[in-house]
DNA sequence: CGTAACTATCACGAATCCTTCAAATTACGC
DNA sequence: GCGTAATTTGAAGGATTCGTGATAGTTACG
């Protein structure tokens, strides 16, 4: 079920998705989609956040809050409001900025579908807490700790944290990580990337000096290591 | 390829994007963007929206319906949001409105690429790790281990050997590699390769002084030896 | 067997890329 | 508004990598 109100955009997500043999029924506003959401047990959501009536959030939070589990995927304009949200409340399956392609977001799509179908594979929902070598994040409540401490993160250096962790071994390069960072459009320096991952070094690394965990790779950019191997003492 | 009708229009597009390295083809009407568009793959497709011809729209929707998946950019007259969602629901990835910023639509054209490459990364079978003779290169992570041990490569390094796990078997001259490595247009002596090369061999070669993946072609240039065979003892 | 053409190796300086720290600007809560 | 914290920018310094030249070694071919 799609949940969105312009009614151009959902057509065209009828139709795509349509063109790939999911059966699509549209919610027009959000007093429609609450409705609609209980009516019967979907496969899968599409909320669009900015709707008149209850908004994408109240939805999916009254629906995960009622229903077993339903998968989520959340239409948002800005990558960065995204996370806030996410931190805020509960945990969509996926998310796709606005503009999207729609070849993207049927991939999307796709992906969740083969996500639940290999449901067992304990793959770290969104919403879920996830553990890189004795390092736990909390998309939940924005919370990280090292070990047993509590860690004080700044809220740019949890999205950066939280963006490596869900794609642990993923090189990013400096555009691409303010790109999906800071939000597509952003203008800045790539230079700024530097000081953020300067700063969480010195807060999440053991030994901040000999990065193990957020690894420099030399001219392209840096990655999360997940399986940090002791620096090779001589 | 550029889709656009006004000369002096398509003439400052090619001009700077040729200059970020970008090689840029010019159809200067509906019929020729039409027929191009189809010509061959091409990695991203700029489309005016106003044009003689079949408009920026017919091209876009053609595309959406028989092509698999090409990125469009879409320039549009006055931000009237009638373009925006026309475009969003055709599915183009982006948008610029006229009159433009040559430098923005740069930045939104890099933005493309690197929102492709991250994704294609995610996607499973494009960016999956390549595994040839005990030697495993994962262009995700950029990480690559000899055997049980993790090797570690310069950028340089890496790219080569990328590419020649990406062409088995295939021979490529000092010239082509300088293209198709370093980049087309690279002004630099072929014999930089051989050095490249030697780096290369010390670091993933069982036996330096008896290359046996990197095999050289003598006066031809390089490849890589998808099966080698032991080295025939005398 | 000798020569010419091609390739391998090595070391060094230049260029590039990272880190670091402090200052300036911006955002945010009270 | 004001003060504080966060973010961005700037610039210096250090580390790594790259390209090049020189030289030694191989191969092909007459």
């Amino acid at each position: 079920m799609v949940v969105e109100d312009e009614h151009d955009i959902a057509q065209l997500l009828a139709l795509h998705l349509g063109d790939n043999d999911f059966e699509v029924t549209i919610a027009s506003d959000g007093h429609e989609g609450m409705r609609q959401a209980f009516a019967r047990k979907w496969d899968l959501i599409i909320l669009d956040i900015r709707l008149p009536g209850p908004d994408g959030l109240s939805i999916c939070r009254a629906l995960r809050r009622e229903q077993a589990y339903v998968p989520i995927l959340m239409l948002t304009s800005k990558s960065l409001e995204l996370d806030r949200v996410l931190g805020l409340e509960l945990g969509a399956d996926d998310y796709v900025t606005k503009p999207f392609s729609v070849t993207e977001l049927v991939a999307r799509v796709r992906a969740i579908f083969r996500r639940i179908e290999s449901l067992e594979k304990t793959i770290p929902g969104v919403g879920e807490a996830i553990e890189i070598a004795s390092i736990k994040i909390d998309p939940a409540s924005r919370q990280v700790t090292v070990g047993r401490d509590r860690v004080k993160l700044t809220a740019r250096e949890f999205d950066l944290l939280l963006h490596f962790a869900r794609h642990p071994g993923l090189v990013f390069s400096r555009a691409q990580l303010l790109d999906q960072v800071w939000g597509y459009g952003h203008e800045g320096y790539e230079h700024t990337v530097n000081s953020h991952i300067n700063r969480l070094r010195a807060k999440i690394e053991p030994d901040s000096t000999q990065p193990s965990l957020i690894v420099t790779v030399w001219g392209v950019g840096y990655k999360l290591d997940p399986e940090p191997h002791a620096a090779s003492a001589a």
